[in-house]
DNA sequence: CATGAATGAGCATTCATTCAT
DNA sequence: CATGAATGAATGCTCATTCAT
């Protein structure tokens, strides 16, 4: 069937996607990956080649999610610079959070010096998405709507901040116990929203020249 | 002889840090590590029990570095909250730039299911620290000279901003070119005072009731 | 459609043969012959059964070649056996110099132990030959135009020094640079009579009571 | 134990030297060279690096029985050319006999073009004890004792010969069926002997201008 | 306290083959 | 007669660890 073999070669990537995210890359097996998919081993190399391969094609078939919307926000007239931002930081709170696998796994390769061409892969994906934020602050200090801040380390802040709280999970529930009610925190509506509520306000107070 | 094996058990760690911050814990063998720290292979075994025991000990004799100052800043009557805000910026900007090998590393494994025990002590080492910025914070709220913010976030936003950085050097580096002048980016004090500067601007901003 | 049929197993067979020469039969993957073939990977075990069976029907498809002309030169009564003996030599040497592929494979393969059937085949195939030219030798002796020669290790003289001519191809180049100059060494006509007179002379010394 | 270190290199090196020789390079595996040595399959890359290495090693390592008297026999000045090439004849059958797992495994992997210095040095063993056969055949020519005969053919005869013999033993036994007496023919001592006087016959009739 | 040798489990990958269509 | 997908066993090799000294 059609259907049958994109469901394997997804089964796969699934699996992939979440056990990368729970071991890392090295952390799991391919065979690991094949039992949770609930195919034979020989099927990952026959379909993506290799481990790396699975790797890459994984994170270029689920990075998908990240593209589109951005582009639209930034041509809209309609919109001021200040609600852009406040726009995209609630995108990226509800996408890295409902793809925090995903995030937690790429977050986590980026930084290894192994495997050079997926390392720069990865890179281009968040860079893609990263410059068109720059783009927006630029375009709001441009608009003399923004104070001249630094439009490069405040993509680390928004950025930064989301990934921190996927990634120090445990941490976080250390530091306000509050956070163990959710039985998961970050599909969580109300803890969406306060973590959009608080970015929105840290880069409100500091990119606007008057704090509301 | 009592030094060799003091110097031994260094040499061990170093190198074990250095690699896990390469190539991942799993990405780095025991043979690796000996390899590069001169020693025989049976030794991490001999001295630390385990390649886990290893990296235990490894992140409890490196995280010392974070311990100390940051309590005596807590009891100094003399300083503003705002005042020991800007100070803790500037110690964990420069602290976690100088251990970046081993910022990389805890960030990295933190976030893994694998090594309960590791994961529960690496999340204490940074709690520790954590919830002093976070007492800070509520003292000057406290002391109404800070808003009402998420003190819990904010801890994330500077954590997270400063761990990014680390960690996608190469987007970084993408975002603005010009950051590829300096040989090694977190030892050259201009770019440490500007992450600094940039930190610091956003509390402010986000935490004084007028901005400056 | 009989004759794309007829087509491909023989373009299997033909990769079969020329890969099996170069890396060996288990060196050599049925994967690789459908390939280079340009066949499905499920035609050997389709047409063939096996890899096994592909291998044992090329040789004997392969093996065609040697038969016919040895049996009408035995009974070709206007020859003297000398006569014989020289024209079986040319036939040998430009046959397995043609078909140094087959040659290889089959010298190769028939010491093997594994696959016994195969084994006994390839014998058979040899023998079927070998024993022609001892007829011939013994024919000679009993009309006492040859000396009281070894016909058993006469055969191996004359089949071993064209196998090895063909399968020490580097080691004679390094004995004898000049043959570098030759871009295919064993189409090269010069080189084929060389060996011929190289081989009828020293049989001609060894059979004929009073050399030439 | 020091011998006890060096008896486990050459189990394995025995091992791999009579598996290789009945069952080819790429039809043997690592882990059936080390079940018949009786070690662990890790002590093949522990000592040797890798099955490629091992074959390198034990090759190197059996060739050694080939060096050595020819290099005397060269230099004496007493023999006469043709009491050279007796003796040559004599020490290659007794030794290509004698070590006929070795022969029969480099005569079948010279051919291949798979792993390609592994195939050179095997070549450049053998050059060396045969262009010590080629001077030797060259100094009877120099010396107006020998025909002006193609030594590099003759080479061939003398080595082909041997190698066919041991290659084919059952198309052999199937020309001359009282050969099936022996248990190990090659090891029979008047097998040995006829061989030499054949090929001792063939060279004497083929090199000296007046035949015995 | 130190080490080279050794181990067995596990790794990613490839194999010849078979299956469903 | 033909095929792309799928399979389980085997491949060479590496792993963290242990052992004998």
């Amino acid at each position: 069937m059609q259907t049958e073999k994109v469901d394997k070669k997804e089964q796969i990537m699934d699996a992939a996607q979440s056990l990368f995210a729970a071991q890392g890359y090295e952390g799991t097996s391919v065979r690991d990956i094949c039992q949770h998919a609930g195919v034979n081993v020989a099927m990952v190399n026959y379909y993506f080649g290799s481990k790396e391969g699975l790797f890459e094609k994984m994170v270029e078939h689920k990075a998908s999610f990240m593209r589109g919307k951005l582009e639209e926000l930034l041509k809209d007239q309609e919109l001021t610079p200040v609600e852009k931002v406040d726009r995209i930081i609630g995108i990226f709170v509800e996408r890295m959070f409902s793809h925090r696998d995903f995030t937690l796994t790429v977050t986590r390769e980026m930084s290894k010096s192994k495997r050079q061409s997926v390392h720069e892969m990865m890179a281009a994906v968040f860079f893609r998405n990263m410059s068109l934020l720059k783009q927006i602050i630029e375009e709001g200090i441009r608009k003399k709507q923004f104070r001249k801040v630094d439009s490069d380390l405040c993509i680390s802040t928004i950025h930064g901040t989301i990934a921190n709280l996927i990634s120090a999970e445990l941490m976080l529930k250390m530091l306000d116990p509050d956070l163990n009610r959710s039985v998961n925190l970050y599909e969580d509506p109300s803890f969406r929203k306060r973590v959009i509520h608080h970015l929105r306000s840290v880069m409100r107070h500091h990119l606007l020249k008057e704090s509301n």
